[in-house]
DNA sequence: TCGTTAAATTTAACACTGTTAAGGTAACTC
DNA sequence: GAGTTACCTTAACAGTGTTAAATTTAACGA
């Protein structure tokens, strides 16, 4: 037995941080493990079950077992820390955000939401509120990663001159420097954003 | 001049509604146009700049021109109204969230960023947090339309038993059954999201 | 109307992609 | 030792985006 699912997925894995989704190529996969492509098929029905079990894996180095929330520690303040420790998961990993939102159905995200619904009830927040909070505060994550991992086009190769767009869209300019001017980070912006959706 | 730009983004959303993204093939399409598919590379430089536009051309049938808030209408009801059309303009289309996601400095989308933003702080709120605000239900509507559009395995194909299912994930399901069983829909959760974070 | 120039498109090909079918080899079981 | 299952290979299909070069089509000035 030479070949096992789990040194698959972990070759994978390499291959996802060099060069994205896009760089996940069976072929190049199969090189890797000094195998031949098709080889592949014994152990994954088709690709997309392979980017399935890649998405797990990424999750599963956070959230394999989930820290319960501390007594003195508010809901709220506990849930903050869970989407960041998504976000930084999805960011680990090249089109991290990408890879998971496509899959579908995955256990470990499962898991994830059961774990924080759970722990706001058990916080006493309606089981109703719980699941409407912790479901958009996901969503949001997701939202906010993609649109971070999403490349700009490689500079110069559409040249936008900044005079044009002060002009169009000054507001939009204007609210950017603001906000990156008193020293914050885009970390900072996704905290922000999370806090107007958690607030006990 | 047989072949103009809008003609071949047209055809291309047809395409995209059939098929959705992975239907969009450039041999496809020149079939449609009658034409050879290396024509379409004397129109647009590579298939991610026609993608780019078909996101522009999806985003121009709902936002060509912004409806001014009126003055009998709170910023919060006019910003919920716009993303709610936001969403709607992402499902109109068979991937739509993800086309739209993928064109970066999409000039439509800058424009509604512009004029969302503005509209609060014409209204009274501080550009920081108006800039705050648009943006974090941006990436809200963003996350929860593309978890919408994520195509569930095909019926039956993985083959999950709710016995399991029940006992593993016992919130989720309570969660669930609780908001659906009042009646509510799809398009009362995201409202319902939405309103956790726009609330003035 | 001709000749020239630029616009628009074709043909041919390259280097890939996921996936299937059929066959082979090694190891384990009876 | 024969048969069965596990695992992998070779060969091939049908499709993808993209480039280079040749070719047609249209426009325009002399």
């Amino acid at each position: 037995m030479a070949l096992h699912k789990t040194t698959i997925v972990k070759e994978a894995l390499a291959l996802l941080q060099e060069g994205g989704l896009e760089g996940v190529s069976l072929r190049k996969l199969a090189a890797r493990l000094d195998v031949q492509a098709p080889a592949l098929y014994w152990h994954f029905k088709n690709k997309a079950v392979l980017v399935n079990e890649m998405a797990d894996a990424i999750l599963q180095t956070q959230f394999a077992t989930f820290a319960p929330r501390k007594i003195d520690e508010t809901w709220a303040a506990w849930l903050m820390n869970m989407m960041q420790r998504l976000r930084k998961t999805m960011l680990s990993h090249t089109d991290g955000a990408r890879v998971i939102a496509g899959a579908h159905l995955s256990t470990t995200m499962l898991a994830f939401s059961e774990s924080t619904i759970n722990t706001l009830v058990e916080a006493g927040v309606a089981l109703r509120e719980a699941r409407l909070i912790v479901l958009t505060a996901t969503r949001y994550t997701f939202g906010y990663v993609i649109e971070e991992q999403t490349p700009m086009p490689p500079e110069g190769s559409v040249k936008i001159d900044m005079e044009a767009f002060k002009t169009n869209y000054p507001t939009v300019i204007a609210g950017i420097e603001d906000y990156f001017s008193s020293g914050r980070t885009i970390d900072d912006l996704f905290n922000d954003g999370l806090k107007l959706i958690i607030r006990d």
